[in-house]
RNA sequence: GCCAGGGUAGCUCAGUGGUAGAGCAGGGGACUCAUAAGCCCUUGGUCGGGAGUUCGAAUCUCCCCCCUGGCACCA
């Protein structure tokens, strides 16, 4: 049986409504799982949402109603938005649920077994009104905590601790033998410096009267586990990981057939949460050095150079936006706008921009005029003529570079890659000028010819752009009046047979006017 | 303060030793199948600043400035 391709994102907080940053992460894991499923790989793409927690704890008590009630509500928009924006995954993990409970609790109780989880105490200052211990990092200049915390007390409490500084040398000679642990490679760097730091172990717990709403120590019941071993375990609890196998020889087929996974994460939670926590979770739960995740990391969008934040009141809600424009032109600009890794400037303007200059001018225009040309010329009848057509050669090296792009998980570079394609059809076009050739019946071959290739050329181009624009895609081969199912195999040069008949054009894309923003 | 990323054309970015690039925007042209789209040509940059290595530096070294992220310090 085939190895399945794992993939999964970060789980969103359901403490707040989803913004641009949660949508760029989950279409640019919904476009690589999209690259597999093409190339005829098996695909479980995992994504979800964290539910528990302090702050939703918090928000639900401030809303009046049940933490189960508020992260219900939240929850719907997060699936709503996917739904719209055609992210297909294959699993949905959503932390509250009995499954994730028990494999939580089994880990839990095995390192707690295995002495890798202890009880300690700590004392520090508290504030009541804010319901959390204090750091030096809220002291003010003179060294006194504000008047924002109200009083402030010095406590001791009893919590549990998870010994992660003695998992610290294995991390390290880890990451110094698996190079591509993390991509791109200066987060590795970043992240090899962060772990020499590392000292002292992870609490993980909360006593119920700060906090109840979460998954409970199975050896203490005073306690609720706190954020990591519940949000990070997600990524192998809705897999089909069995807690209570402590090798992963002794897990379930349909766990082993899909771990490791490639998972997607934002260039905040890299260090300390995936890149430490996570992986010293896996080694100490007994997963072997070659059954580590690789973490991708992405950057962020942000406004005018400024972080995106709510306290800053510039938030941008993709609903709004596909309300606007529609979800294929914002998965467009997710993708296009922005190199894998890196960071990017988050702008409407440019967002339309893109999508009048690629998409209606460029990819739109080129089936509309393909289209119409052998509608007017040939009654929508496109016939073999002639020898090889110059794009074919273009097309193959098109799907190679395509494919090397995607292994490096580059998809914007594959999407330039297409818009190259696309101008040379459109030059193509403008260097044989059949309207010129129409009128010549002695060459009513290289007539055929021409539009049988750029027809050709059309259907590859769907199968490439599929995994970007699924629904633009399919609209293109009913137009080209072919079948919408894509397969990589597909995209190579030949697939139309001899006398096809083309469908009706329909503009693909309406430009999108810009009288005023 | 330490670590990392970035500072290249109006905008977004590519380019890691050999005569400064792309897309978009701007300007001009020929055409007309098409979503007034497409195609061709073109304006535009002292490559953050300074010093150095080199026959030659956006590219290597050193110093400095600015932006971003992480960590620490600041009690």
């Amino acid at each position: 049986m085939p190895k399945t391709f794992f993939i999964t994102t970060a789980i969103d907080y359901t403490n707040s409504a989803p913004h641009i940053g949660h949508a760029y992460e989950k279409v640019l894991a919904d476009v690589i799982a999209r690259y597999h499923r093409l190339k005829d790989d098996n695909v479980f793409f995992l994504t979800g949402v964290d539910q528990h927690g302090q702050k939703v704890q918090q928000s639900a008590a401030k809303t009046g109603v049940p933490p189960s009630e508020f992260v219900k509500a939240i929850t719907q928009k997060f699936a709503h938005l996917w739904k719209k924006l055609d992210v297909q995954y294959d699993e949905w993990a959503e932390t509250t649920s009995d499954r994730h409970k028990q494999v939580v609790q089994g880990i839990l109780q095995r390192l707690f077994d295995a002495g890798q989880i202890y009880n300690d105490k700590q004392a520090g200052y508290y504030s009541i009104r804010q319901e959390q211990f204090l750091t030096d990092k809220e002291r003010n200049p003179d060294g006194q905590f504000g008047a924002e915390w109200g009083q402030v007390e010095f406590r001791e409490e009893e919590n549990y601790y998870f010994r992660l500084s003695q998992h610290k040398d294995w991390l390290l000679s880890y990451l110094d033998k698996r190079k591509d642990a993390v991509i791109p490679d200066f987060r590795q760097t970043e992240l090899r410096n962060a772990v020499e730091k590392l000292s002292g172990d992870l609490c993980i717990s909360r006593p119920k009267s700060r906090l109840d709403w979460g998954i409970e120590l199975p050896f203490d019941e005073e306690f609720v586990t706190y954020v990591w071993f519940d949000a990070l375990t997600n990524y192998i609890s809705f897999a089909g990981y069995d807690a209570a196998h402590s090798t992963l020889n002794s897990q379930p087929s349909v766990f082993r057939d899909k771990w490791p996974a490639l998972q997607i994460i934002g260039k905040d939670i890299l260090v300390p949460a995936h890149g430490i926590y996570w992986l010293i979770m896996l080694h100490a739960i007994g997963f072997p050095d070659d059954q580590m995740p690789q973490l991708l990391v992405h950057g962020w969008w942000n406004l005018s150079g400024a972080k995106m934040s709510k306290s800053a009141g510039n938030i941008v809600d993709p609903s709004v936006l596909i309300e606007k424009y529609g979800s294929e032109a914002l998965r467009y600009y997710l993708m296009s706008d922005i190199a894998t890794g890196q960071d990017a400037d988050f702008s409407e303007e440019r967002l339309i921009e893109r999508y009048n200059a690629d998409l209606a001018n460029s990819l739109g225009n080129l089936l509309n005029r393909t289209l119409n040309m052998a509608h007017r010329y040939r009654d929508g009848v496109v016939t073999k003529a002639g020898g090889d057509s110059p794009l074919a050669r273009q097309a193959a090296d098109l799907v190679r570079e395509y494919n090397g792009v995607f292994g490096r998980f580059e998809v914007h570079a594959a999407i330039s890659r297409l818009m190259e394609f696309t101008t040379t059809c459109n030059t193509y076009i403008e260097m044989s000028a059949p309207w010129k050739l129409a009128k010549d019946p002695e060459r009513s071959d290289a007539l055929d010819h021409m539009l049988f290739a750029l027809a050709e050329a059309l259907r590859v181009i769907a199968v490439l752009t599929s995994v970007i624009l699924p629904s633009a895609a399919r609209q293109i081969c009913y137009q080209l009046n072919i079948r919408d199912e894509f397969r990589l195999a597909d995209a190579d040069w030949g697939g139309l047979p001899d006398k096809h008949h083309l469908g009706k054009p329909v503009p693909l894309f309406p430009r999108i006017e810009t009288t005023e923003l």
